[in-house]
DNA sequence: TAGATTGTTAATCGATTAACAATC
DNA sequence: TAGATTGTTAATCGATTAACAATC
């Protein structure tokens, strides 16, 4: 018997974006008292088809049992440890509006593994103010505030919910303190160097594009439609 | 000379999801008077390549002109026109948190052609409080009037911001109230028939996909290291 | 006409799917 | 051994890219 052997090479991005799936449904079964989960079963639950979810975790190496299936602990720490999320990171948020509040207190973060260590705006009658995030206060600070906060806290992940006029400045000053990695919620590209890393959700683009389904389904209805006319 | 005309058959789902980046950029470049713009000046600010764009504009029509661009407002009228986005859209967000509060209140939906025609909680010290989102104010109704409601108002959308336990419930009742386009923030796989389309957004998962870049960052980091052995 | 840029073609790349040999 | 399910292979599908003929 070999042990369990980590695949070398890359990860296909597809994958790396389903493996925080695996992994949440994972600890919620594990939560349920359930240890053993077959491909059929947990692709299900994640919903996905079970040959995705093999091929997905034959890129990590081999941890099933043929015949049996997957310990659910051990494939949980085996993805976490894939995606580096055996450890919290921290967070910092610039631009306190209504979305930026309410991430600060969103307490799905800590669920999964992210604490906030530091909220930024740059209007003057916001810094200062303070405002509860579950078990801590959290004080508004000006974004020149933001390189030494990065440096004494262990802050990995910059998220930007400013206005688009603002995001560019920034994701500046983000990676001039040192960020690498960024949430970006404002409507523009950004533009940073190649060694950092953009994620961006536009959350009004999600809508437009659930906006083309009803247009389409529009566009059949009246194709559907009986004509009235010479039969 | 002919008229541009539009293609028939389905438009890829990958070029659709960039189609509303296109409109948003076009709109922008209109807002500062620009009139003309060529595929390789508008991939720029929209951070994909002129190749591609041109790519997933042939799948709406031939709207631009060769040895010279694309016309602003044209070109952003027959995305808007393809997209199902030339009227508002209603919606209905279902679970007032930090996050459905934030976004019935999120000024880029309006900006960006929706309306927030209702908002929705199970919790009965919740239902009845008000709130202004912009020019109006919104009273949060329990779910048993959401049906009333989305057949009142012309309601086409339903944000579901509620935890993962109640999400189900919540989709089973949007759908029941005939709606059959929903953007999920809570991170439960719903079940719904095919006829309905779900879009999830899962910040956590967004965050988790940021954690696995600065980990492959941590891991190059120690390969990089210059060993200490013999040499 | 000469220069520029589109719309399309063909090649490449990556992701998905189905089937099955390996093996518990 | 017989039944079950993984991990892998090969085929298919869809998306991206580069190059260029069409044409303003």
């Amino acid at each position: 018997m070999t042990l369990p052997t980590r695949k070398s090479g890359t990860i296909p991005g597809a994958t790396v974006a389903r493996l925080p799936i695996y992994h949440r449904v994972l600890t919620s079964l594990a939560a349920q008292g359930v240890t053993s989960v077959s491909s059929e079963e947990l692709a299900v639950a994640c919903g996905v088809t079970a040959a995705k979810l093999r091929k997905d975790l034959s890129h990590l190496g081999s941890f099933g049992t043929r015949g049996v299936g997957y310990e659910v602990a051990f494939l949980s720490y085996h993805i976490a440890r894939e995606l580096g999320i055996t450890k919290s990171r921290g967070l910092v948020i610039v631009g306190m509006g209504n979305l930026g509040r309410a991430l600060a207190s969103y307490r799905a973060f800590v669920a999964r593994g992210f604490h906030v260590v530091g909220v930024f705006d740059r209007d003057p009658r916001v810094v200062g103010t303070s405002f509860i995030n579950g078990t801590e206060s959290l004080t508004v600070q000006a974004i020149d505030e933001l390189a030494v906060t990065v440096a004494k806290s262990d802050a990995q992940i910059g998220v930007i919910t400013t206005p688009g006029e603002s995001a560019q400045d920034v994701a500046d000053s983000m990676i001039a303190a040192g960020l690498v990695s960024i949430l970006n919620f404002a409507p523009v590209v950004l533009a940073v160097p190649e060694n950092v890393e953009v994620r961006k959700v536009d959350l009004a683009v999600e809508l437009q594009i659930l906006a083309f389904h009803e247009h389409s389904l529009d566009e059949s209805d009246q194709s559907d439609l009986p004509r009235v006319g010479i039969a």
